[in-house]
DNA sequence: GTCTATATCTCGATAGAC
DNA sequence: GTCTATCGAGATATAGAC
């Protein structure tokens, strides 16, 4: 009933250190442009302007504007998993579920150019460049998830499937709740009834 | 309890008639370019070749690159809500929300490309060139899930929230199944319990 | 590492004959 | 309506000084 350490520590280690604060800046502006116009709509020499740096600078940093958009990805999917690494000891299922639910959802809002972004890289044939592992969900989570299925508590389904369902759920309800704009007390409430909601489909009840 | 009998004739009568055979070489064309490169990365020159016209010929039925992909969406997802909009007479709501969940997921892995399309312009900053009425909720599927909501046999939520809900995990379910190759029983199984887990969620039990 | 300058290329869109 | 030919803009990526 965990998330693995050695995955949290892991991912610190890649997606916060050996990271330049020019490359934040770059990924910043890139992340920014990228999201309002398309990977089309924004030249290399867009990103670096929003940058701050010079033109040639930024291919001194990532070789083509290609390896850009999978860094920039890797580096936020990274993000939000680390933010789901929470532990919660000792709690019942639902408890550590709803604790990495919540976080991701609150994750998503207050981070919602990068949480679109995660979608709209998924949904583009870049993902097709990504290393196999990147494509796959979270293995602490799903360790979770199959020892839930096991444990008679969550129905019994295709792990992969009950992972993409949940994804699927939480993309869904962030995306909705960005494009609504609610108030501090509003938003707690939707996030508490969207995990019921959730709960209420993968539970064996 | 049932479908809007004038929407499924407008649907047909935009999407169907008004469009000549070229156009549809043109839209067959660009949709298979656009899903496995990209926007960006399919040149209109290369939609051309594709669909058997000259470079020129495909400006002079859209007068732009982002017309066609705009059009395209629009085409595209006519198709999927006049294949949800198939009436099924004095069943309970239930079944009706069945047989509109079965047939848009049949249709999805029966036209997977077509599916992909949708998902990658939804999740691209062309959304923003969709016409307001274009971006909202089938009509008749509204007032289904508002009639359920005040029944209380759903959930009482925010019915855009709940259509937004069911089409994530139609679409999640969609592309998982889609990922999976599965003999037809086993697709025949898998739908109808997707279907089971949506409800467990939505409806009020 | 960072900049300027620019090479090289490709794309969207148009013009105009048929 | 369809074609060929091409313009002009703007893109990625590189070269080379500092």
């Amino acid at each position: 009933m965990a998330a693995c350490n050695f995955c949290v520590y892991i991912c610190r280690v890649i997606s916060q250190s050996n990271i330049t604060d020019k490359q934040q800046d770059i990924l910043n502006a890139a992340l920014r442009l990228f999201v309002n116009y398309g990977f089309h709509g924004t030249p290399t020499s867009a990103i670096a302007k929003e940058a701050g740096i010079a033109n040639g600078t930024l291919f001194h940093y990532y070789k083509t504007k290609d390896e850009l958009i999978v860094a920039l990805y890797i580096h936020i999917k990274l993000q939000m998993t680390e933010c789901m690494q929470q532990e919660e000891q000792g709690a019942t299922l639902k408890e550590v579920c709803r604790k990495i639910y919540t976080s991701a959802l609150i994750w998503g809002l207050d981070n919602d150019t990068a949480f679109r972004f995660l979608q709209q890289f998924m949904n583009s044939p870049y993902v097709a460049m990504l290393p196999d592992d990147m494509k796959k969900h979270n293995l602490a989570w799903m360790e979770l998830l199959k020892d839930g299925i096991k444990r008679k508590e969550l129905k019994p389904m295709e792990p992969e499937y009950l992972a993409t369902v949940l994804m699927s759920h939480l993309f869904g309800t962030g995306q909705y709740m960005s494009a609504s704009k609610l108030s501090v007390a509003a938003r707690r409430k939707m996030i508490a009834e969207s995990f019921e909601l959730v709960w209420d489909m993968v539970s064996s009840k």
